[in-house]
DNA sequence: ATCGAAGGATTGTTGAACAATCGCTAAATT
DNA sequence: AATTTAGCGATTGTTCAACAATCCTTCGAT
């Protein structure tokens, strides 16, 4: 599995490109991502994977070690981490993978509708639209092809899409944060295999009423979506 | 000085502290807030009270100086601010106070409009009322006290109180942080003795509307609002 | 004046150290 | 025996010192 491998590759960057003018370099300088982020990019995807379950601990120098950083870079990563509430910190105790108690639930699902059905009332630009209707279409190839996982991720594109008509990026970033969330517990979720299935045509007949224009009935079928959504997952967990 | 003097409240279950010793006092523990975390709160302060202006560059070894901590706490507190978009790290070059362009403010506005009038939609139980009707009547007595400063906060105050009535703890974060994020370059607009001087009034419309029920009318009422303010604060921006 | 090469300063990252604190186990008390 | 106490080991919180990488500026060369 991946291991970060990072490292030391000193020298070499530069020589290339010493006659390349500095200013260039610098302008199209495309951000390396710094240590501390690579770090939190490795959490962040095995805690989406489910190689890290809720309730987890995580400890600094074991991953420290496992990834070749310092106790310090993986620290900064749990900050980068606890700030989208992936992680909770117990102070003095340690950092352990986000469990949704059900009462979190509600909550998320209480965001989702906020945003997301202020979003689709708000209609959107014609390639905003498009980016929904590709998201469902993304979903029906996956649903074809019988790939579970895929359909996960391109209802999170359907949804994603949708806050995306409002065309605010601190939205979206709220919202890729709350998706980021919620994929924290779907795996116990994901074992009904057609989890999803139903929500197929649900997203089909939203993103119908959206590319109509008629956006107070896509708004309502949204919510009832969320609701029936919220219901399901309550189910899943305790109570 | 300045005090994070935050927090040793635990007023509630402090009852018999006399048997129960050392396992009760580690239960009731109030988190004693990190390092890290104070010195976020000192920064976070003197954001707020424009101290330090947007634009303004913070060296690490400047500030872990003059705090008394270490370069690696600050770089803590800094990963903290930087996930409330109140500083920006430009890589290699250090974190600067973040300042918004025109685009943001629209930014900000479009979240606020999203979740505000959301929120004020759904209604919300009599307590959640009360409160906003408690920020307007704290407006008023600093509006009467002729204290922008009280003005100003009370103002917020009120805004935070209508996402209350959603009563969503995720939805009240977020909200206080887009609050914090004004707050950066509200100084400009504040000079204008009466700002809000008109808010007042829209305010207390609002929350009758709210008392007596007509949700959608205190929603239209908070938009325009919404929509007046947004325009006003790109006017006393560049544009 | 433009361009490119040192110089200095600051950030990014590491490693080691130590105090504070937590959880657990074993001893001591009743 | 049960409960409290004390002690121990492990981990976190924080500091310090170092170094490479990078940026900004100044200086010098063309």
């Amino acid at each position: 599995m991946a291991t970060s491998a990072a490292a030391t590759r000193s020298a070499s960057g530069t020589v290339a490109t010493s006659a390349a003018t500095s200013t260039a370099a610098a302008r199209l300088r495309v951000a390396v991502p710094s240590v501390a982020d690579r770090v939190a990019d490795e959490l962040r995807l095995q805690l989406a994977e489910g190689v890290l379950l809720p309730g987890a601990r995580l400890t600094e120098s074991t991953i420290a070690e496992d990834l070749g950083v310092s106790r310090n870079t993986v620290r900064e990563a749990f900050a980068e981490l606890a700030s989208e509430r992936l992680v909770v910190r117990h102070p003095n105790r340690g950092v352990f993978v986000a469990s949704l108690e059900p009462g979190d639930i509600h909550d998320v699902y209480t965001v989702r509708r906020v945003i997301e059905v202020s979003a689709i009332r708000g209609g959107g630009s014609p390639g905003a639209v498009a980016a929904v209707r590709a998201a469902v279409e993304e979903g029906k190839v996956a649903a074809a092809a019988n790939d579970d996982e895929g359909l996960g991720t391109a209802n999170q594109h359907f949804h994603g899409a949708i806050v995306a008509l409002a065309g605010s990026r601190r939205l979206n970033t709220i919202m890729s944060q709350v998706l980021a969330e919620m994929r924290l517990f779907f795996h116990k979720a994901t074992m009904d295999a057609n989890f999803y299935s139903g929500y197929l045509k649900d997203n089909e007949e939203i993103c119908e009423a959206l590319e109509a224009g008629e956006l107070e009935k896509a708004a309502e079928l949204l919510l009832a979506y969320l609701d029936r959504s919220e219901e399901k997952q309550a189910e899943v967990h305790g109570e």
